[in-house]
DNA sequence: CGATTAAATGCAATCGATTGCGCACAATTC
DNA sequence: GAATTGTGCGCAATCGATTGCATTTAATCG
């Protein structure tokens, strides 16, 4: 058994003394083709193990049945899990997914959105990159009638269904639980990008702080990249700085533990001295010590969400179908890196 | 333009008053196509925003350009790092990437595997899940003649060319180190499965042990899963047991930090009380406090290496190359978990 | 200058599956 | 029993690109 011989249904049509065009719509269980003869030709597929070549199907039908997903980063333990949900969503529907990664990079985010489209995707489902402003690669796929679905990382703009969470919620009710705690001035680390789950994070933590009769200390806000290393670099500054603060929620895991790491080298207490809470819920909030605080992005409901709405655009192409918005609740996660009063 | 108007051929034959073969030729540098005629139809080419269609392509030439990836998960910094090594390599080349995850399921990889195959890859490169145990999946790809290469986890049996660490090497130097550190009752964590890095990093620790005049204790020999659970779950056990250690190096750096937690919770110093160390260097063996011992699996060379053996495979078909073996060198990476002398 | 050879391109088949149209033959109707 | 309707299947074109085998035209030769 080699590559070159492969069953095709000609293979079997010989085998049965019939023609392709009738095994075809055998397999495909054309009305117009007798029980008896599809028994016989699903039989005959069986005995030499056909399986129909995929690229002449993609060829004639002009549907490739696979579909591009375009996230960040795959070592991430939210944009795995719904990669996993979606593909196991796709795989029961015979579709095959083509992950692809940006790297928060908004040129290799082009590339490969164009990559997608060429390669004849039948859909993409997209998480933005940090860094992407244009939206150009995006038009294209819609304007090529190409279903596009958004999570998480979405860009307003287009007109585009998406499955976000309340990234607004979870930030309010994360920032009015330290409050609670007792911490008064609480810094919050931010990215500059302006996507839509920063600019939400950081409207909770404002109307939070204001809600309870404080305000937005201009100091105590700190923008960066958001990586571990920031996470050091932005505590060094705010303590070379002298500026006092209680507190920080950072709208990402990875720098909330750089911060814990520098506070930590400077011997500042956490919880007592300074409570901190991050924003994701990576497996490692929990392994720090203290564990941290921290909110969890529901991303095994999101990718069902997310596939649910891609398959529904992809059976009803051709058809439009309003714009949907689905927003999830995320679960915000009170951990020991926040408890000031002990229990 | 819509999904049908893409350019073809025929258009830009059309558009130039010659034939699609002339253009086929044209574009694939035929030498008995004139300069001129080369110029015009790249021209032409260009200005339709001409893409060849890969399903066509791939019909008629019987090779997809597509080449698939098994790794047990994309959720590891390991798999995830080689994974951007082969794709960076393999897109130089104009190759299509495939994931798939086996999710350490034995069903699954078999499933997964002739999946690729039904999908007419061109070549698959293997890192082998943890509850492999039967091999006809690779031994099909084999018969039908489709370039396969393995990758740290392989399979010894399979004439087959694989990229591995020398874990036996690094178990050893890590073990020696603790040793000379002033561990002396060293436990080991590693898992009943019998793929080959877990049995060369037992072989490492036995040996190291040996050679400093010191014996394996079976009852600090504990097998698991090793994920972070079990890893809690195995130190309560030697302390539920009263089995004295005073230090544990594990296969993985998952269970370590559960190990961690759980001798926090007894209030055991680290490393004062006992060593500790892991294998993997996944981020966040950093972030613990104190930093995780452990040992680096050189994804970047890893991946590099996997995908230059598998492209000399891919460009030499038909020819028989030597089945080969590469071993890189990890490298141990000694922080203050296992620091018991005070630098 | 007619004949030979080389250069440039066209024709048509092919890869494997799908599908509109048409042709037999059987079943049904009045 | 002739006419109508159905049933089951085959013919041939098609999707887009490639390629062996002509064929045409230009260049070279004796």
């Amino acid at each position: 058994m080699s590559k070159k011989d492969k069953a095709t249904i000609h293979d079997i049509a010989n085998k049965l003394g019939i023609t392709a065009s009738t095994v075809s719509r055998a397999l495909n269980n054309h009305p117009r083709i007798s029980a008896r003869t599809k028994e016989l030709v699903h039989e005959a597929a069986k005995e030499i193990n056909y399986k129909p070549n995929s690229f002449a199907v993609a060829l004639r039908n002009g549907r490739s049945r696979l579909i591009g997903i375009v996230i960040p980063t795959v070592n991430r333990n939210f944009f795995s899990s719904i990669v996993r949900g979606i593909e196991e969503y796709a795989n029961e529907r015979d579709y095959r997914v083509v992950i692809t990664q940006s790297y928060d990079n908004y040129e290799k985010e082009k590339q490969t959105v164009n990559a997608l489209i060429d390669a004849q995707v039948d859909g993409i489902m997209v998480s933005l990159g940090k860094t992407t402003t244009g939206l150009t690669h995006f038009k294209k796929a819609i304007d090529m009638g190409i279903p596009l679905v958004f999570f998480d990382r979405v860009a307003e703009e287009l007109p585009v269904s998406q499955v976000v969470i309340d990234d607004f919620q979870a930030s309010f009710l994360m920032t009015e639980h330290m409050i609670r705690q007792g911490y008064r001035r609480i810094a919050h680390f931010n990215s500059p990008m302006k996507i839509n789950i920063f600019k939400e994070r950081f409207r909770g933590y404002r109307e939070a702080l204001e809600t309870y009769g404080l305000s937005v200390d201009p100091n105590l806000l700190i923008y960066s990249n958001l990586q571990l290393e920031d996470g050091r670099e932005s505590v060094h500054t705010l303590l070379n700085k002298g500026i006092s603060f209680d507190a920080i929620f950072s709208a990402s895991d990875y720098s909330i533990v750089g911060a814990m790491q520098e506070l930590k080298k400077n011997g500042i207490r956490i919880p007592e001295d300074v409570g901190l809470a991050g924003f994701g819920n990576e497996p490692f909030t929990e392994f720090t010590d203290p564990p941290l605080s921290t909110v969890d992005q529901v991303s095994i409901p999101m990718g069902q969400s997310v596939a649910k709405m891609f398959f529904e655009l992809l059976e009803n192409e051709g058809i439009t179908l309003p714009i949907q918005k689905v927003v999830l609740t995320p679960k915000v996660i009170f951990r020991k890196s926040t408890q000031k009063t002990s229990p």
